[in-house]
DNA sequence: CGTCCTCGAGTTCC
DNA sequence: CTCGAGGACG
């Protein structure tokens, strides 16, 4: 990184409003030069950072970028939060706040075949079938290995960015991300949408990666595994200044929440726009082919207040707007088209100054996309085309088994450590017997191992030809009849894959696993009450039951191992907090067999409250949706059990306690049970309150339109769902509607 | 009865 | 993330 942005220099209070009265010729030149350093300045750091072509020297820049300093310095009121003397942002921040994305972040369905390819490629085509289409065209672009932001611009002016999180609620991270070079802090260029969100991926190139484990072997701290973490790593720190050294680049793959409005579209920069886009691809290799569609990207000037028509124009208006876009992008024709794409990538893949772990195809036409829709949390017009996993060999030193929440016996291999995907691996999961049976994975064997969907480590397959004579039999894997935590009976039910341990809540293994659901964050949400606690607690006898966890004292736990004062009393604290609870999660920190997280969900929303759960019968429960003959019988066997009955009083008598629903407004509203489908941004309600509403009543939210859809909730920019529901004539309600149909039952 | 889709459960590493 | 299985639907 040879042009590290110093901090700003601390801010003279140089002259009061009178004094400013008699500088206004020098102000406004001031003003002038000032708005020209930034436009240089930024265009330079385009051409440097997105086109990875500098104009000029890095002494050259650095004058221009302290003039810009030193002007600002003199005249406070110059300094604007766009000028890039800014990207060295302000204080450490002690966290990040939640940044709730309007239009959800999705994630993608993954190919990993020619045939999985061809498939997605039929579905798309049938999904058109009505308009006769007999071949659709795609937007290709490489898969970036990196993490997925969101960038807010509103009137041009980058405001806000956010990590994915869990694709609806992500951290704010815009201190952090002013950090990086090649984001533009304003939009060039013109016909910006008023409210732009941009998403794309931040990521580390190779070589400054190199660079960065360089330093840091040289200073002698932890080398970062691969560019991936080190990127990850840079973004959460609490700390911008450390975030600007670390070379970190974003590449925009797609938009967000739009806003269009034509009278924001215009910009008074200087010239400092990105400018002459055409010739970015001239710089990056070139990927072109007879299979090639140019037509749908030639739409030259990105035109202010209108919608692209094609993916393909969209990324050209992102670039024109001096947004970094991948140079590997093309529009191709049909599978066929996709496959060879995918093959050129793969050629390419190593001489890529960024790790990419496959290629993205996207319907290119927007109507059409529209058209094809969603499904649950993927689109269903686009697609990722994996390469295949990277494979390493190693040997198994042993096959252990675990007992998990619900008694379920899995086999684990332990290998010997191997570098694979970018991590060390030294455990696989084997998933059960037959697994293994399958895999013939022994002791002693040569194994392939790797990174299944590039996180959770995978047997391939065994190598038994490498075999030593002396393994053969002795290492064979054999499911222990006796469950190593407890010593009650292992037992696998007929037709089930899972073996079980059958000590129930006896077995301290089983008991651990139960404790620690209970008090995870999804459910009771205690802080600090981990594997290692949990360990230590159990074995000690202290806590057997949930409920023991209210009883818990500081002199208690004063006792265990690295258990002082300090985390002794962070930890009541917590626990303290976690008395305040909803029914829901109450219901889920049970773990009642079968009943999950949505489960726990629709319990506590029909019943409203937990005695009328007690209460239920196997036939009432089944009304539920959802709860078929499995889930019901699961329910009702664990309330039968006068164990669970005194562990669920002691907690509420330990003051475990949630907000009542308001059980008989779901049971006759008009809306239970009906199904909602919100589409659209709605003027006042936020999608989440909306759905809130909606789930206080009874209703139920689904994501995309079908028979079953009851309402739909259309807001403006409402796309493909609001096509759906006219064509199968739905109700199509707007917000005032919305609000009336719900204030009725309020 | 077969074919979606969704949910639950188990898992790894930093 | 992936598997298996539960549940809804044609």
């Amino acid at each position: 990184m040879v042009r590290a942005c110093r901090p700003a220099a601390s801010w003279r209070q140089s002259c009061s409003a009178a004094d400013c009265r008699f500088q206004v010729a020098a102000e406004s030149q001031a003003i002038i030069r000032a708005r020209q350093l930034r436009g240089l300045i930024e265009s330079h750091n385009h051409a440097y950072y997105a086109l990875d072509s500098p104009i000029i020297s890095d002494a050259e820049y650095d004058v221009l970028f302290r003039e810009l300093q030193l002007l600002e310095a003199s005249h406070p009121e110059l300094r604007s939060v766009d000028s890039p003397t800014q990207r060295v942002g302000g204080a450490a921040s002690t966290a990040f706040g939640p940044v709730h994305h309007l239009a959800p972040m999705l994630s993608l369905n993954n190919a990993f075949d020619a045939a999985e390819v061809e498939a997605f490629d039929r579905r798309c085509l049938d999904a058109l079938s009505v308009q006769k289409v007999t071949y659709i065209d795609y937007a290709c672009e490489p898969k970036f290995d990196g993490l997925a932001i969101s960038l807010r611009y509103e009137n041009g002016e980058f405001v806000q960015g956010a990590t994915r999180g869990d694709g609806f609620t992500g951290e704010n991270v815009t201190a952090n991300l002013r950090t990086i070079k090649n984001i533009p802090l304003r939009l060039s260029g013109e016909g910006f949408p008023s409210v732009l969100e941009v998403r794309g991926e931040v990521l580390m190139l190779r070589r400054d990666f190199e660079r960065l484990n360089e330093g840091q072997r040289s200073k002698g701290e932890k080398e970062f595994a691969n560019p991936r973490n080190a990127a990850a790593g840079s973004l959460r720190q609490l700390d911008p200044q450390i975030t600007a050294h670390r070379a970190l680049r974003f590449f925009a793959y797609g938009t967000g929440e739009l806003k269009i409005d034509s009278s924001a579209a215009t910009t008074d920069d200087t010239g400092g726009g990105s400018g002459d886009t055409g010739n970015l691809q001239s710089t990056a290799l070139r990927l072109r082919s007879g299979l090639a569609v140019q037509s749908q990207d030639a739409t030259p000037a990105p035109t202010g207040g209108s919608r692209a028509s094609f993916h393909s124009e969209m990324m050209h208006r992102l670039e024109s707007w001096g947004l970094p876009v991948a140079a590997e992008r093309e529009v191709v024709r049909g599978a066929s088209g996709l496959l060879a794409y995918y093959q050129r990538i793969g050629a390419a893949r190593a001489q890529l100054p960024y790790d990419i772990d496959g290629v993205v195809y996207k319907v290119n036409r927007i109507t059409d996309q529209d058209l094809i829709g969603f499904v649950s949390r993927a689109p269903r017009f686009a697609i990722a085309h994996k390469f295949p996993a990277e494979e390493a060999q190693t040997t198994v030193l042993s096959i252990d088994v675990q007992v998990g929440r619900t008694g379920a016996i899995t086999p684990v291999a332990r290998l010997a450590p191997v570098f694979v995907g970018g991590v060390t691996v030294t455990n696989a999961t084997l998933h059960n017997e037959d697994e293994v049976r399958r895999k013939d994975v022994r002791v002693g064997d040569t194994v392939i191992v790797r990174r299944a969907g590039d996180v959770i480590p995978e047997i391939v397959s065994s190598l038994p030809e490498m075999r030593n004579s002396g393994v053969d039999s002795a290492g064979v894997f054999v499911l222990p009849e006796k469950c190593p935590a407890c010593g009650s009976q292992i037992a696998r039910e007929e037709g089930e894959s899972i073996a079980r341990c059958t000590g129930g809540l006896f077995c301290p293994a089983q008991r651990k696993q139960a404790l620690l659901h209970f008090a995870s964050r999804r459910a009771m949400d205690i802080e600090g009450l981990g594997e290692k606690l949990v360990d230590q607690l159990v074995d000690a006898a202290v806590v057997k039951t949930p409920a023991d966890i209210y009883k818990l004292g500081i002199v208690g736990l004063a006792s265990l191992e690295r258990m002082a004062d300090k985390s002794a009393t962070n930890l009541l604290q917590a626990i303290e907090r976690s008395k305040q609870t909803t029914l829901a999660k109450f219901i889920y920190a049970l773990g009642i067999r079968n009943v999950g997280e949505t489960t726990a969900k629709d319990l506590a929303r029909h019943f409203g409250q937990l005695d009328l759960l007690l209460q239920a019968d196997v036939a009432l429960l089944q009304m539920i949706p959802d709860v078929g003959p499995v889930v019901a019988a699961s329910i009702a066997s664990f309330f039968s059990e006068p164990h669970n009955l005194e562990v669920v009083a002691q907690l509420r008598a330990a003051g475990v306690s949630w907000a009542d629903v308001t059980p008989a407004a779901t049971a006759d509203s008009p809306i239970a049970g009906k199904i909602f489908v919100l589409t659209g941004t709605l003027p006042v309600l936020s999608r989440d309150q909306a759905k809130a509403m909606i789930e206080a009543l009874g209703g139920k939210v689904a994501g995309s339109v079908s028979k079953k859809t009851d309402y739909v909730v259309a807001g403006t920019e409402a796309g493909s769902k609001l096509e759906k529901a006219l064509a199968l004539g739905l109700k199509v309600l707007d917000e005032e509607a919305f609000r009336q149909l719900l204030g009725a039952e309020l």
